[in-house]
DNA sequence: GATGAATGAGCTTTCATTCAT
DNA sequence: AATGAATGAAAGCTCATTCAT
């Protein structure tokens, strides 16, 4: 007999492959409710908003990314931390494209949402992570002392920049390294 | 007598007033029709939708920043064309928060709403020609051979990446200086 | 050819037959729009809210109630006004036990909903008018110096209390004079 | 070992919170749940109903109200049992705000609801029972010979409005004897 | 006695768009 | 060129109640 998933799990499947499909903003309580075979009162029954229900898939998103980011240890070398997670990005990206557009969408959504207030408080708190690891590679003289803000605008933004114009005619092992350098160079120790 | 301006440019005006304060989704026609003075049919008569209008003010909002980096010239110096054009669009972005999270917003929507083909197309012509120039410079032996993509990632992913958790307490200037640095390191012609 | 009403006023009317037959708070907008023949839609291009719907519709029951009592002078003599007030007050409410019953449950709903600020207004409006008048018969020595909550109970406590449990049984103008009497009784100014 | 109450009196005590607090309509069968403790499914063990339990309730209520009035004899004078159960009224209405407004509510919604048809009834006893107590006033001769809705409304109907209007100005006592006064005058029998 | 998942009809409100005048 | 009434599908969400365990 086949492990059946439990309502829940089936309502949030349902739900990720409508919100990967057409996106949070064009997916309707009634699309995850057809999908699903669960009743509006059921979903409801587990999650109390439209955007609790997103919060429960941006966690798992992340969690998805993170698995393919977890090499990354704080007391590795700038360097290594900072080219695993560009490349870790790029590909993970190119793999899936429709969970990295889902997420992007999340992110500019839940700066006005207020349903989606937990979304937002999660970008935050990974955010504030990446922060204090890079002040910590500052401190070693591992890197410039460039202001958060652009340090990660000079290593993430072009991964992302790329993510999104996502086109399949470059290979992705080059475009990760390619990204990678560039991310490094961007940001390592300028030599006296 | 004083310059009334015309119908269509008042509805224009209010949209896009409403289109910066709210942002694209969240504005309806009846925003419109309240700020502006004119009938909803008004409105119909000089734009037969919704997203003809965000397509009239997308015109206008590129215009606006085109200005700012009116002196790139095909024929300048690579390095010259794109410290302008990242330093441009940092200084503009920072004057102007709403109007580039505006065009962020309808470059997303672009993608999936037939409305707003006409927004789409023009953001794609104006990537074909960023895209040609690069090419150009590339002729020239000024930058790397990397696929536009990539290209384009390095140089103008970091000031997107900036500008969208825009940050009051980066001095605009020295964050122009800093980003089209790196934009130009990241891309010029590596010595033998 | 007949004179048929505008949408407003259909929609108007069958709300008022709605409210009347089941209730404000068992009416749907549904009622409305199956009762009127209006869409959903043009409902609300008339009226922002069921609230505003009641609104208008307290305003025109009240209306109905004050030609009623029309006939009452600030300047008259206190006995004469508030006998008239409240054999007008009877002999309305029993001819038309519906818009009574209607009034008051808008005077209890909209203690509570935030959607009916208006006719929560409209009824304090009236009973500041009501107020103002016994202050000046009690200046002139008409009535008793009571508290306007006393008084105001005193006069129309009764008569309220008698429409709510409406008994067909009591003849309309026997207990108009009746409670007319008692009401007098109980507020004029005492002898020496 | 503490005296913890039984399943069906904390729903009872939790759902008589909530209406006191929110009314009968404005509270859900969640509601009661999440403050009692109990499941949905034994809310609806021990009550089939929602009407039910606001059945139960209104015992309740009106027995708290029952023993501040218990001093009300059958025998007793018409003068004395008229002028207690007024002032008990004003007094009692006056201490528990929110009780008194809950058994108005329950008043209303019972007369359409029939899922409190027991209530409807619950109150039709109470009025037979005073009904009958003033035909025997009347029979000693003590009190005028009126119909019993408006002998009624003259004795209760000003404590009923002035409680609703409930007016933290004025002082209980005050109001009570005023109140109480003003029921005997208006239905004690008139001298020759 | 007790649980809580499941139901599904029903609610108010929004909004881009059409069209007769 | 201009009006604004009219449309109706669609949205997110609520809630009393049932029932298998």
């Amino acid at each position: 007999m086949p492990n059946e998933p439990d309502r829940r799990t089936q309502i949030l499947d349902t739900a990720l492959a409508c919100f990967l499909d057409r996106g949070y903003a064009a997916t309707s309580i009634a699309d995850i409710r057809a999908g699903s075979g669960a009743s509006t009162g059921s979903i409801y029954h587990f999650f109390s908003n439209k955007g609790a229900l997103a919060s429960a898939l941006v966690q798992r998103a992340i969690a998805g990314w993170g698995a393919a980011t977890a090499a990354i240890q704080p007391d590795m070398p700038a360097e290594a931390a900072i080219r695993a997670s560009v490349s870790g990005l790029v590909i993970w990206g190119l793999e899936r494209p429709a969970e990295r557009r889902f997420l992007d969408e999340m992110r500019s959504l839940a700066r006005l949402d207020p349903t989606l207030a937990d979304v937002a408080q999660f970008f935050a708190r990974g955010a504030d992570a990446a922060s204090a690891l890079y002040a910590q590679y500052r401190q070693r003289g591992e890197v410039r002392d460039l202001p958060w803000p652009i340090a990660h605008a000079l290593m993430l933004g072009p991964a992302y920049d790329f993510l999104r114009h996502a086109d399949p005619g470059v290979a992705p092992a080059q475009a990760a390294i390619l990204l990678a350098d560039a991310a490094w160079d961007a940001v390592r120790a300028r030599g006296t």
